[in-house]
DNA sequence: CCTAGCCATGCTGAT
DNA sequence: CATGGCTAGG
């Protein structure tokens, strides 16, 4: 029994007889059995659907006999099609699995492409750019255009050029609107033509070529395409892009074995081209399907399923469904209010060490955050407890410098033509041949219209056309360059010739040791080269696992397959199952789950998420679909930190607590204040001229206890803690009752820091002060619109400040309405 | 030709 | 804040 099913034994669903290994509960079985046509189906977050894909296939194989090689599941990560795999192959055994087609799009379009590399005009032995590579490239286009990079830059061009290839269009489509353009236009032709004489593609160009092919009528290869599957599976189809749907139903040409799963509350890919519109459109697309939708979640306690929904209810255009689940309440949501990112870290530390304390295993708790420009601070907090971590994403290790000159120089060998791999490692180590050489080479290599390679042996021979120069001669090499460049080539030949015969991990010992790159690393002798060489032998490891890995899966281990895996890996990919705390952004959380989750970074302008340049443009929505994401991680316990104040981006941030905040339910929510927070709330307190503020500003203490709507009806198990903040309730005298004012009957009864105000402040018998002193970029609260930071007072007998509310924006509030905010 | 150090500039999310 | 591009000096 695997580990998901042993840790859940208590809640799982209930079993279904004729069903063998797995239990499946009814709107599960019946998406499992499912044999033929289209099939939507709408997963809720831990609703089992990876057991119903599962299920579903085996069904497939067993019960109707389809050939495994027939079957084509897309997941969204490596990670997961391998843990598809893995459950697969204790349902129908390791042979059968083996000729499934399991990957994600690239890597399925990878692999298609080496087989039909012809057809899209490539060498077998074609290469993967990354995002650094592109730019060079694009670096590369703009000098040869003549195009100035600032007036351009080179990312602005690429991502323009991205966003077209993701909706299917490639330079002969481009949309000229306006002059700007006609520049964009031209790059776009001269990218492409590069990317083609260094038989290169980008990511986009991975599923793109395949599609060109499968969409071609009248080529054998876009027969093979459209013929090759028999039963096509989609995972997180919520997050497909056009050219990916356009994809799936070119390999469903022939039938219509669609089976596409997903929830659109999940939809958090919005800005690199996923459409949400694909899944809801989809019934229009195939009127006939069957559609499933999976309610129950298992897999969190209900005060997390509650908060959850709680946020994405307020979602606008929802497939409508309601999540569920029969698991017990459990403890509410921690919400913390922190000083700062150092208080917040040195909290979350605190909890996690709490956590180890009781017996969970690290890698069963879970650190998220928005961006990962917050991870570093946690890291350090981390490391100085001895909590062991491993961060996903980030600086990663294929894009160390050192790792990717080692496989620029084994891509060198897989295939000359890559010019940016060999403008990359042409100098490294220190050969003597510098930018001013290059630059002749790279002339030559434009004249020539040849790779930059293939423009070596003209250019020591003197053969480069002199009449193609404009004005003259191409300048002449010094002897001294010449020499390094013959050395060079010399080199990478050799290598060539070794490459035929050996091993890959074999062939990057010989690269390290023949170039005398190892050497210099060595002689540098520092704690950098050090720690360099540890990831070059790092990475020749890497090299002999996968050799292993292919032996065991009876394939033959070549470099070209070598390159192209670790081109395809994503970070979750690399989320070894050791005994860490795992760290990641919470994009990279999607699929994943935890017994705790500490999501931290709760705040206006960090999540969700604003960016500073004013044209770019954030879509709330989608970050109100990841904060679901988020909180739906959690099994059985979930932190929720914020902090008043954060150093990020190079500078100090006020930050108001998230408006996501305020949808969670009260009911389901615990707040706490870390004692920085309580200190620094005690100097704002000062401000308001002693604990007296309150009563002048017309609060009372209620301790009443307040009703809601509906389902969120407080529980009757009643937390603990709970009751210690039980009578910190405030309301205000004559308001209405909030249940009646829409999403604001969701606002947490106490806000962050108010535990501070339940032991110190609150005193209903205190005499009332003149009304609050209250000073521009002070926090603080009100009664509907919740905490604000003041904008700007007008003084006078009844003060009205300016106030500004997360989720609601300016307001001008009289003074004798506020109180002190988190 | 190389290297160190300076300045500037961007800075979400990722296969 | 971190990376990168550029300049001046070796």
């Amino acid at each position: 029994m695997d580990r998901f099913a042993a840790h859940d034994a208590d809640r799982s669903p209930p079993p279904e007889p004729g069903l063998p290994h797995e239990e499946l509960n009814e709107p599960q079985a019946r998406a499992a059995s499912h044999a033929a046509g289209p099939l939507l189906i709408f997963a809720g977050a831990g609703s089992g659907k990876t057991r119903v894909i599962v299920y579903r296939i085996a069904n497939l194989i067993v019960t109707h006999r389809v050939p495994p090689y027939r079957i084509l599941a897309v997941t969204f990560t490596n990670k997961a099609a391998t843990e598809m795999k893995r459950r697969l192959e204790g349902l129908i055994g390791a042979d059968i699995v083996k000729d499934l087609w399991v990957g994600t799009f690239h890597a399925v379009c990878a692999r298609l492409l080496r087989r039909h590399h012809e057809a899209a005009g490539l060498d077998k032995n074609f290469i993967i750019y990354d995002d650094d590579d592109q730019r060079a490239v694009m670096n590369r286009v703009l000098k040869e255009l003549n195009l100035d990079d600032r007036r351009y830059p080179p990312r602005q061009v690429l991502s323009r050029i991205h966003a077209e290839k993701q909706e299917g269009r490639g330079p002969a489509e481009f949309e000229r609107k306006g002059y700007f353009d006609d520049a964009i236009a031209r790059c776009f032709e001269a990218y492409e033509r590069h990317l083609k004489a260094a038989s290169a593609v980008d990511f986009d160009d991975l599923l793109l070529s395949v599609l060109r092919i499968a969409e071609d009528p009248t080529s054998f290869a876009g027969e093979d395409l459209r013929g090759r599957f028999r039963h096509v599976l989609v995972d997180e189809f919520q997050d497909v892009n056009q050219v990916q749907y356009r994809l799936v139903r070119a390999f469903c040409k022939s039938h219509d074995n669609l089976c596409v799963v997903g929830d659109d509350d999940q939809s958090i890919y919005r800005w690199r081209g996923a459409d949400v519109r694909i899944v809801r459109g989809f019934r229009r697309d195939f009127p006939h399907a069957t559609v499933v939708k999976l309610e129950q979640n298992y897999r969190s306690i209900g005060h997390v399923v509650r908060g959850a929904l709680g946020v994405i209810r307020h979602a606008s255009d929802r497939e409508p469904k309601e999540l569920w689940t029969a698991n017990q309440d459990g403890t509410p949501i921690d919400v913390v209010a922190a000083d700062s990112e150092h208080d917040e870290a040195a909290w979350v530390v605190e909890g996690v060490r709490e956590l180890i304390a009781q017996g969970v295993s690290p890698n069963e708790i879970a650190v998220f955050y928005r961006i990962h420009a917050q991870s570093r601070v946690l890291e350090e907090v981390l490391r100085e407890a001895r909590i062991p971590y491993q961060i996903i994403g980030g600086t990663r290790f294929f894009e160390r410098a050192e790792v990717k000159n080692l496989l620029s120089y084994l891509r060198v060998i897989a295939n000359p033509k890559s010019d940016v791999d060999l403008n990359r490692i042409i100098n490294v180590p220190a050969r003597k041949i510098g930018q001013s050489t290059v630059d002749k080479l790279i002339q030559a290599a434009d004249l020539l219209g040849v790779s930059l390679f293939e423009a070596i042996d003209p250019i020591l021979e003197g053969r480069v056309p002199p009449s193609a120069m404009p004005g003259g001669q191409l300048p002449p090499l010094a002897p001294a360059a010449k020499r390094s460049l013959l050395g060079f080539r010399d080199l990478i030949l050799g290598l060539m010739t070794e490459a035929k015969s050996a091993s890959p991990s074999a062939l990057a010992e010989e690269v390290l040791a023949r170039s005398g790159y190892a050497k210099a690393l060595e002689q540098e002798d520092s704690v950098e080269s050090e720690a360099r060489l540890q990831n070059l032998r790092e990475l020749v490891q890497s090299l002999v696992d996968y050799e292993q890995e292919a032996i065991a899966a009876g394939d033959e281990a070549t470099l070209a397959g070598y390159l192209e895996r670790v081109s395809l890996v994503s970070d979750v990919d690399a989320l070894a199952d050791v005994p860490k705390v795992a760290m990641m952004t919470i994009h990279a959380a999607k699929g994943l789950e935890f017994h705790a989750v500490f999501l931290t970074g709760m705040e206006e302008d960090l999540f969700p998420f604003r960016s500073q340049d004013p044209n770019r443009k954030g879509d709330i929505e989608e970050e109100r679909r990841l904060a679901y994401v988020a909180i739906t991680r959690a099994r059985e316990r979930l932190w929720i930190t914020h902090a008043a104040r954060r150093a990020i981006f190079g500078q100090t941030r006020y930050g108001l607590p998230s408006r996501f905040l305020a949808d969670l339910p009260p009911a389901s929510v615990r707040p706490i204040a870390t004692p920085a927070s309580m200190m620094a709330q005690r100097r704002v307190e000062g401000g308001f001229g002693g604990g007296g503020g309150y009563a002048a500003s017309g609060l009372r203490f209620g301790g009443q206890e307040r009703s809601w709507e509906g389902r969120e009806r407080r529980p009757g198990a009643q937390a603990q803690g709970e009751e210690r903040f039980a009578g910190a309730r405030f309301s205000r005298e004559g308001e209405p009752a909030r249940g009646a004012m829409g999403r604001s009957m969701d606002v947490p009864d106490r806000a962050p820091g108010e535990r501070y105000v339940e032991r110190e402040a609150v005193d209903p018998g205190a005499e009332g002060g003149e009304g609050l002193a209250l000073r521009r970029g002070m926090r603080v609260y009100h009664e509907r619109f919740g905490p604000g930071v003041v904008e700007s007072v007008d003084p006078g007998a009844d003060p009205i400040a300016t106030v500004k509310f997360s989720g609601w924006g300016k307001k001008r509030i009289k003074v004798a309405f506020l109180r002190a905010g988190p």
